[in-house]
Order: C-alpha cells, then sequence, then structure tokens
DNA sequence: TTGAAAGCGCTAACAT
DNA sequence: ATGTTAGCGCTTTCAA
C-alpha cells in the first residue's frame, strides 16, 4: 500500500499539516523539521494521492483535447504541439478522438463523463459549425480550435486563414504565376478553412487584377493525400493549363504535387506548389514544399494559456477571447525561381 | 455546483445509498424507486465526481500511454489505435511525449507522478535497451511496446520482426529480383528494430541463395522520410547496381522511393520498393507502397487487454506475458509485375 | 429493499 | 511554527 500523509507525520514525528506543509513548499517550518520531514518522505516513498487532492482542491491537473483523429498529420502534430505546451504548464493531456468530422459525436463529446477529472477541454471540432455555437456553452473551462464554429461564447484560436491564403496565392503571383490552380475546394460549403482560403485566393487574384476561372478551382471530398492526387488527376485531365497550384492543406499539395511529378510536369519549372499547414513532412518531400506555416505553436501554447486563465478564473467571461495566430510563409523549392 | 449524490437523494426523498444503487444497476431496487430516482438524476443532471470515486475504489479509469513523439507517423496512427481500444473498455487515454529515443526521460516518466491519477501504463521506449529491463519493475501495471527491451519482468506486445521482415524480402525475391537494397540499417546497433528486419532480411537470402552483399545496405541515423531520401541518393552516387529496395520503415521506403524517381527510375519496372509498418500514407503513394501491416490494431487491442488484465488482477503476476502480433505482407503497386 | 455511517487521503480554516 | 479537525463525494459494510 502506498505511503500517505499520515505515515509520514507518524514516521517523523509531527501533524499531518507539517508534513503537507513541506510539501507545499510554506513558509515558516523549521529547518530541521523540514529535513525530518523530508527524509520521512523519502524513507517511504511517500506520494501524494491526486484523487484525494483533486477531490479536496477542485482541480485536477488534467486538460482534454479532443479532436478528430491523431491519423490526420495536421492533428498529430497539433497534438504533440499542446501537449508540450501543456507540460511546460505542468498539465497533463487526457486525449480524446472525436472521428472524422462526426457532429454528433463532437457534440456528445462535451458532456462526455470522461471529461470530469478534467479541469478544462481544447476542442477542435471539423464537423459541428456556426449554428452549433450555443452548444459549447458548456459548463467548465473551454477553448475552442479551428474555423468551423465562430461567434461561440467561448475562448477561441483560430488563424487568419483568409489573410494567409492570400498570402499564398500572391506568393505565387510575385513568381510570375498568373493561372493558379485550387486543390481543395469544398463545393456548396459555406464555413470552414476551405471557404476562407478560396476567398483568400480570391481576394489575391483580385487585387492583382487576375480574373477569376472556376476551371482552376479542384474540388475534393475530404482533405487527404488521395484526395489531392485525384483533384490533380482531374486537372490534368480535364486540359486546362495552369503553372501553380495552390493546395488548401499541405497533404494535398503533396498529392497533387506527385501526380503532377509523374504526369512529366517539372516542380517549379512548369508548375509551382505551395500547401497550407506547415507541415514537418513538407521539408522532406521532393521537391521541399512551400507552405504557410499557420503558427501551430503559438496556437498551442496560447489555447494552453486561455484555458489555465478560464480555469484560474472559476468563471466563464462575459467576453470570450478571440486569438488569431500570425502565420509565415514559408518559401521552399516548389516556388523557387 | 454540480449534485452530488446527497442532493439526488434530497430530492428523491431516499438515502444516497439507493441512489448509488440505481448508478450501478445493483438489484433489488424497487421499480418505482428506481424511477424516482431516475428521474431526480436527470432533473439535476447528477454526474459521478471520479475524484471522489477513484479516490474510494482505487480506480480512475485513465491509463496512461508513453511514446516517443505523435510526429512521428507510426505513433501517430498507433495512439490512434490505442485510444480507441481503450474507448472500447470504457477507458481514457493520458499522453505522455517522452521525445524521440531520450532514454533518460524515458526512465523519468516511469515514475513521474503525473501518472498518479492512471490506473496502469502502455509505454513504448525508442531510447532505453535491454540492459534497462529491470527498470520496468514499477509497482503498478505496466505493459511494454517495441522491440527495444527483451526480458523485461512486464508483459510485452511486440511483432514478429525478423519473419516478417524476412516475408518481405521473400516477397521481393518471389517478384524475380536478386539485388535487393535495404534503407535504414543502424551500423553498429545491437538492439532495436532495424536489427531484427534486417536479420530477416538476411535470412531471407541465405533460404533464396542469394549472396549478402555489404554494398547494398543503406545506413541511416533516424527513421524519417529525409532518412530515407539521403540513403537513397547515396546508394545511386555509389553507382551499385540494384532492383528492389526494401525500406526498414515506411517513411523512409517512400523517402527512397521519391528520390529514386526522381532519378529517372521507374517503380516497379526497374526498381521495386516495399516498406515496413502499414501506415495509412502508403495507400496513397505514387505508386502505391507494397508494406508489412505489423498488426497494429492487434497490438493496440493486446495491449490494452493486458493492461486491463493485471489491473484487474491487481498483483504483477510471476511470468510476463510475450504477445507477438500477426503480420501480412500487403502487396500495392510498388512490386506489381 | 433501503438506510446509516465509516472512511478513502488530502486541504485549509482555525487553534495553539 | 505546528497541531486539530471538518469535510470534498463517493463506496461499502452492517443494520434494519
Amino acid at each position: 500500500m502506498a505511503a500517505t500523509l499520515r505515515d509520514v507525520a507518524a514516521l517523523a514525528g509531527v501533524s499531518i499539516k507539517t508534513v503537507s506543509n513541506v510539501v507545499h513548499d510554506f513558509q515558516h517550518i523549521r529547518p530541521a523539521t523540514r529535513e525530518r520531514v523530508r527524509s520521512a518522505i523519502d524513507e517511504l516513498g511517500y506520494k501524494p494521492n491526486i484523487s484525494a487532492r483533486s477531490l479536496r482542491s477542485g482541480r485536477t491537473g488534467v486538460i482534454g483535447l479532443a479532436l478528430p483523429e491523431l491519423s490526420l498529420s495536421y492533428f498529430a502534430e497539433l497534438a504533440d504541439a499542446i501537449i508540450q505546451a501543456a507540460e511546460r504548464r505542468h498539465l497533463v493531456v487526457l486525449l480524446e478522438q472525436t472521428g472524422g468530422g462526426d457532429r454528433d459525436r463532437e457534440i456528445a463529446m462535451l458532456s462526455s463523463p470522461r471529461l470530469q477529472l478534467t479541469d478544462g477541454l481544447i476542442f477542435s471540432p471539423l464537423g459541428m459549425s456556426t449554428p452549433d455555437a450555443a452548444l459549447l456553452n458548456v459548463g467548465y473551462p473551454l477553448v475552442l480550435l479551428g474555423e468551423r464554429v465562430f461567434g461561440s461564447p467561448v475562448d477561441h484560436v483560430t488563424m487568419h486563414n483568409v489573410e494567409a491564403a492570400k498570402a499564398a496565392t500572391l506568393h505565387l503571383i510575385s513568381r510570375g504565376r498568373r493561372r493558379i490552380a485550387i486543390i481543395g475546394a469544398h463545393e456548396g460549403e459555406v464555413v470552414g478553412s476551405a471557404v476562407l482560403r478560396l476567398q483568400g485566393y480570391r481576394e489575391a487574384l483580385a487585387e492583382a487584377g487576375i480574373q477569376f476561372d472556376p476551371a482552376l478551382i479542384g474540388n475534393v471530398g475530404q482533405w487527404h493525400r488521395r484526395d489531392g492526387a485525384e483533384a490533380m488527376r482531374a486537372l490534368i485531365d480535364s486540359g486546362v493549363s495552369f503553372d501553380a497550384v495552390f493546395g488548401l492543406n499541405d497533404a494535398l499539395a503533396l498529392g497533387a504535387m506527385r501526380v503532377a511529378q509523374v504526369a512529366g510536369l517539372r516542380v517549379p519549372e512548369d508548375v509551382m506548389f505551395i500547401g497550407f499547414d506547415g507541415l514537418d513532412e513538407t521539408k522532406y518531400s521532393l521537391p521541399t514544399l512551400s507552405t504557410i506555416d499557420p503558427g501551430r505553436d503559438e496556437i498551442a501554447d496560447t489555447a494552453v494559456r486561455l484555458l489555465v486563465q478560464r480555469i484560474e478564473e472559476g468563471v466563464t467571461p462575459p467576453v470570450p477571447e478571440i486569438y488569431l495566430a500570425d502565420y509565415t510563409v514559408i518559401e521552399r523549392e516548389s516556388t523557387v525561381g
């Protein structure tokens, strides 16, 4: 059986309060006492019982992270960053997967009893959308990620999607490209990353005085590498001419770039490619892929910081904070020259 | 403030024991009573306090998962599978990253107080090795993954590395290839996946009567896509002739295949490729990559099952169980023809 | 079939 | 500077 405060107190010949004081590094402890307690702790291998502590204090030191699925590299890297950010604040992360955009599962997760021993939740939905905003009014600290839900009553950490997509497009334009294809549009959607990034693309075209050509828009189902490959194949087969491709995320761009090369197109000479997400993988592709770093570490760090803040305040604030991370255009071989 | 058992009991006009009985679906409750309690629970939105429950019962319903880093796709997919397997058993997963093979951090993690509120741990080391086996004799239920540590006193779930690598090599041989290059050897290492898989390769060659040629062995530092690309470049530059490549993991194979294609080699006509891990990504590469499915879901499921078993037994068994998952050769475009 | 009550290990208010 | 003590919300004997 594990040692308790009481055991340590008995061995050190003091009260449990004194032991507790030592454990918590309180003032006003005689050095000799502290020493005696310390060695008793070591001798018994005492470790505080977190369940008891959190029953008492109402805090567990655990935060929840709910995201679609780790098999999607973007979310794996996001989880990586969030776990590291949490660790810096001495928090540990309980990870739940909601599946690839299943709205009902996402909503159910918000009231899952499994989150009971969590002090708060960082939530990255993929299926919910703005009309569901009110559902985020849960009774515990919650920080929202992503671009599916806006106007919710909780803190929201997201990125400058429109501006970043515009910057990506302008980057291609600055390289002299005018026939810029899009890979990854979601036909008919009105919310989410695809819509925002497509908007950024159109703004860039408008600014450069290039006419928008619907024939250059490649629609996809999901945002996996395969979808990018398929869309690229369709684009090539359609016979439309293009000299650059903006993949709305890196997986799409990588899949598309692959197909283009196999079809005999040279990158970047014939076609330039840029992606979006700043995946680690883009550093290792051939050629290396230009992309938008959406500030993942900053997003992770801010999300944890805001969550901790809300946890410590104890009450949901009247005005939720919206944080937009800085983005960076990362120029690599796929757009050089 | 959240409702407690006491609140529910008061509203339903019964004792807390009765409420507890209803919550736990015990027998011998008059239907009318049950109903009254049920509606009180609904009315108050009662949810059991897990901290209190686990203080009392000694269980939290949380298991720990410690692995190197989610940025490595293999571990992201493993985590995905383990979280799903845990969910099936109504367990939730607390995820810790030990970093990319940092032995000291791995060892420190084993006695981390952050694991306190965990019923047990699934541990996948990358830096520790067999001499450290005794360190796994921790005081709580532990299941070991991977091929870094053998002979430890705990349950171990791993795979038929040698046999699977042999099967991969034989697959290439059965396709008529004789000059099979290896990408991913770790020079000088005596423990771990690289050693075992290289052994399988050599056994296959021996069985087929093909002489081992050290010039075909590509050494790498890590097992990332980039390392595979670099090793491939070196191999091509060396001028050695080869008609097939066995990447010791999928990332290596993908990186290598890329370089080979850019160098003008046709896959599979000139060079066949096979990887190892069964990453989701191998389904979407061009060409799709043959690989070894090491039974990831089976590994995940077994690890969770064994852990639950140990948690329920309460004591470490005298004889640890070693479970070897089944592997499958997945034949794709990169080895067809 | 239900109730009363002890106590899991800890924190913190209060006492000395 | 240190000790005493009342609960946090739950599970679980034991009793009724």
